[in-house]
DNA sequence: ATAGTAACTATGATAATCATAGTAACAAGA
DNA sequence: TCTTGTTACTATGATTATCATAGTTACTAT
């Protein structure tokens, strides 16, 4: 392709979020991040992206300030990759996308009974089910509020890509 | 390149909407239908994005159940396009991401005082700032609900873009 | 008859992506 | 010591999506 339209100065706003959301790489790096997947390897083969591909999106991300790169060790010299409060910041974003999916994109019965992932607000114990706002308190949903539960299907999914 | 992998049938919910979401011209596709821009050639000025990708993508967009064909008028046959139910569900990840990037893609004083886009809530009046909730009356804030004021920079923007 | 408008499609150049393989720097076990 | 394993990458070549530009279709208006 030509050099693809840079947004990165446009006025607006959705546009702007666009140049680095607009990627569905940036997307599933996020989603493993926020998911606790620190190292490059863990991603990679999580994502299945290929390592260049999370190599290059990675750096844009490190530049774009909402990944650091950490060393965990010093020999042989190693790395892994956390979310930036920036980035943390990107939770509303991410958690939109997941509730809308929940909502549209399974066929009947494709995952069993009930979501793909099962939340539940860790401050009063309940189901969030789709919402903003947890049905049980009513108290908006932030990161780190909420612990997934997988369902069996996304479980096994996800053991077989890890081998 | 060659075939990216297909996220269509992945157990995770945010996979699933990187499918379609995970691509610039469908997010600004989507801006535009959200701001009520539903025919082809503004849409394509407005995104700076050409006929084949709008064309391309609109076609996609109507595949995945989040736009409608509609006939305008028969003769000359024109059409526009419109959010369906699923589309319009897709408001909490654009307004998630607008509320990012007015947090965060801005530099200081980049677009004078304030935000690119102003929201006030219709049913009080009241800016919501980027918040989720209205901090006037404290309502989640849904589709039909704002009225956007955009700041003079983005006006002038999409006034230079329509010529 | 000519120009204009809206919604596209066609063509060719360029560059992003993928699959596969390879590298660098070390640790651990035979 | 030699081999294998681990982690984090980089290099290469084939494939294909995207862009810019131009053209098409089917009308209406002057």
């Amino acid at each position: 392709m030509p050099k693809r339209t840079d947004l990165s100065d446009t006025f607006c706003p959705v546009g702007r979020s666009a140049e680095l959301l607009g990627d569905r790489a940036v997307l599933l790096i996020l989603r493993d991040l926020f998911f606790g997947r620190r190292r490059f390897e863990a991603i990679a083969v999580n994502t299945g992206l290929g390592p260049q591909l999370v190599s290059a999106r990675l750096k844009l991300m490190e530049g774009e300030g909402v990944v650091e790169r950490h060393a965990y060790q010093d020999r042989p010299p190693r790395y892994e990759y956390r979310l930036t409060a920036k980035g943390k910041d990107l939770f509303d974003v991410l958690y939109a996308m997941r509730n809308w999916a929940e909502r549209w994109a399974y066929g009947e019965g494709e995952i069993g009974a009930g979501p793909a992932i099962r939340y539940i607000h860790r401050a009063c114990g309940a189901d969030v089910g789709t919402s903003t706002l947890c049905p049980g308190c009513g108290e908006p949903l932030r990161y780190g509020d909420l612990k997934g539960e997988p369902s069996e299907a996304l479980r096994a999914e996800q053991a077989a890509r890890a081998g």
